[in-house]
DNA sequence: TCATCGTAACTTGGCGCCAAGCTGTTGTGT
DNA sequence: ACACAACAGCTTGGCGCCAAGTTACGATGA
């Protein structure tokens, strides 16, 4: 194993048995350098991945510093309620930011709209809700998009009152610079890819595709 | 954005687009510092990030090249079924390892037994399997365990036959210096990690708490 | 004409140097 | 005695230089 692959660890041994103060600061790259006998650039690298995981941020000329961990959300994954009622019912302060672009448009092919939100929790974005909207079924969707912020409520609106979903894939995936900018998070940051159909029970029409992108940091998921 | 942040969105685009063979060399570091008219290191560590995410692999003096990527595997997360009855189902050619050692305790805190696994598929190490078993259902497990590669075997042979579990939390974590040398990965690999425990539907007696890590790369989720 | 050896030109890998930013201490001026 | 400015010493950030490895081409010898 290299070098830094063990500083790594043994730098996280030591956050996580808590020997250094969140927001104080962490011992420099000279001081680390100096302590375990390597050089700089590759305690400064062992670092960099520290601060790419969320565990640590960096000022330059002041130092770098331990980030308080965030608590981990438990979602239930499962069943047809929606994200928003969920968090609701977990009393969680839930903000949803349409991300309404006019450059977006319907795909020919498969006849789908894309509609994009962002979630925050207590002003933290954690999760991007792309809904593929079926325009057969909706086909003022474009139009309708830019005001939409619950698609549950906008089927309700258009007729469909009990929704189902069939099976739900998980994979996980780096962010894109796009998605590092809207969920404010660094590169090496896991996403969690839930990708489902949402479908009317009543009739059997699939509604939508969803792909939702969790940042995997701030949640925990629990299975049925 | 960074220079460097664009640079790997630009080559995930041309790697996912197609444009290079795969075992076949890379552009290397000056070719691409001068398409791009970025410094080398510029572009090193954004190669060297794709590296870690398992695109690229490089051989000093000779250059990097293309990885093929792999097959995912399709992995239902639900039910007592056990993992070894679900690959033999899809077909896979699965394989065990016990990754015995004889400095590995009984925890006498909370009474258990850790016993770990190493998972193969196609000769490629894809998850381990972490058993906490319990004591005190099991006293002989720490002398039984070097011999074991299927716990529910073990279990039907002490006088269980009906196994629950009682849901399970799925997070995601990065391997340690010790997992990534199992799981032949790199440090920024994201780890599905699903704890649960196992109940005998009989006695509702716990049998163990488990956690298996699997690789991200390597698993397509379905949930029900 | 063919084979072998040496060198040059390519590749990636390891680590350092200089730049930019911040802070604390000391000296000078009011 | 206090306030301000300058400088030194610390911090992290950007990028390059030299080392190590591989390959191809040209020259020399048989």
């Amino acid at each position: 194993m290299s070098s830094e692959a063990l500083l790594i660890d043994e730098l996280l041994k030591r956050i996580t048995a808590g020997e250094y103060q969140l927001n104080e600061k962490f011992p420099s790259e000279n001081r680390l350098a100096e302590e375990f006998q390597l050089p700089r650039i590759t305690v400064r690298k062992a670092l960099q991945h520290l601060e790419g995981r969320g565990y640590l941020y960096s000022v330059r000329g002041k130092g770098r510093y331990l980030k308080p961990e965030s608590e981990s959300i438990h979602l239930h994954l499962s069943g047809g309620e929606s994200f928003t009622d969920k968090m609701l019912a977990s009393g969680y302060d839930l903000k949803t930011v349409n991300l309404f672009s006019p450059d977006i448009e319907i795909n020919q092919e498969n006849q789908t709209y894309m509609l994009a939100r962002l979630r925050y929790i207590n002003e933290e974005p954690i999760a991007i809700h792309q809904s593929y909207v079926n325009v057969e079924v909706f086909p003022t969707i474009q139009n309708d998009a830019p005001t939409i912020t619950s698609m549950f409520a906008y089927y309700r609106a258009h007729g469909f009152h009990h929704f189902t979903n069939n099976g739900a894939v998980l994979s996980v995936q780096f962010p894109s610079t796009d998605e590092q900018e809207l969920l404010k998070c660094n590169n090496i940051l896991p996403l969690i890819c839930l990708e489902s159909q949402t479908v009317c029970e009543e009739t059997k029409k699939i509604l939508e595709r969803t792909c939702i992108l969790y940042r995997s940091d701030k949640f925990k998921y629990r299975l049925r």
